[in-house]
DNA sequence: TTGTATATTTGCAACGATTACATTTTTTAT
DNA sequence: ATAAAAAATGTAATCGTTGCAAATATACAA
């Protein structure tokens, strides 16, 4: 069976290796910005012998090859966008989703940066989203009891 | 003796310990995002006796504070700027130093995000420098004999 | 088909940045 | 001077990630 994230690879000279098709698969159709365990929890459902060793070398690859981005949004994490269009990441502090967004800074960098060669654009907001449940008044307390948005003591 | 930082901590409800102190006026002065081992490395130099723990410790409090911004430019390793206004950064793949870049998103947020709250803003580069140095033609090599710039295999 | 080289996956150990925590030291107030 | 509180220290633990060698799957030549 060939699939569109088969293909995919194909078209990029990525051997699709069950793993790889099945990994590209869950990107494409989540489009959540998963971090690795995400991704792992997810896909060890129907292959029980999945490694994480083998998604990370997979992510990895598939960076090299312009497939994937790696976002940096939260400190400790990375999490990763099959989307590579330049575009920005706001996460919500209550609810944690994270929402694309267009961007175009192609003129900022003209003033700012004489002569300097840009390869990579990483924009990321943290806030609230607009959904009732992250604007009420009670926002969630974590086990220190600060807001998930306060930075703990 | 009354110091610069000293005050600037006092005036910030930091009770202006002789660590405190010396971390502040080491981010005040150098104004280089350094990571946890910059700062130690050249504090220990005169505090032979400061742990790194402090240095979490003391940059977290700066950080509750609004005194100093976590900064994840690099994906492994927190720095940190004792500058709090918004504005973003430009990491040279080849020299390493972190430039600072005003910016002005202001405009950005209503279209793309109705409703939303922005609490944070990050906005990063990677690229090159305008030195004739990380411009030329032979790029260093590390050890897999990739450039800096190139993703590793 | 069989054998063999190559590519890929797996599992586990190791690594490095960060945090937890208990102890020690310093500061503050009485 | 003493007791209480705050801060700093050192070590162990945690957790995301990487290294590596063994196991498995794939491709290809004879």
């Amino acid at each position: 069976m060939t699939t569109k994230a088969d293909t995919y690879l194909l078209e990029n000279n990525v051997n699709p290796s069950y793993q790889r098709v099945k990994i590209m698969e869950y990107l494409l159709r989540k489009k959540n910005h998963p971090n690795i365990d995400m991704i792992f929890n997810n896909l060890k459902k129907e292959m029980p012998k999945l490694s994480k060793t083998t998604i990370y070398n997979t992510l990895k690859l598939f960076i090299k090859r312009n497939l994937v981005s790696p976002l940096t949004i939260e400190d400790n994490m990375l999490r990763y966008d099959a989307d590579t269009k330049i575009h920005g990441h706001f996460k919500c502090i209550n609810c944690g989703i994270i929402t694309d967004i267009n961007l175009d800074l192609k003129n900022m960098n003209r003033d700012e940066l004489p002569g300097y060669t840009i390869f990579e654009h990483h924009v990321n907001f943290k806030g609230r989203c607009n959904k009732k449940s992250c604007n009420k008044k009670s926002f969630n307390k974590n086990k220190n009891g600060n807001t998930n948005w306060e930075k703990s003591a």
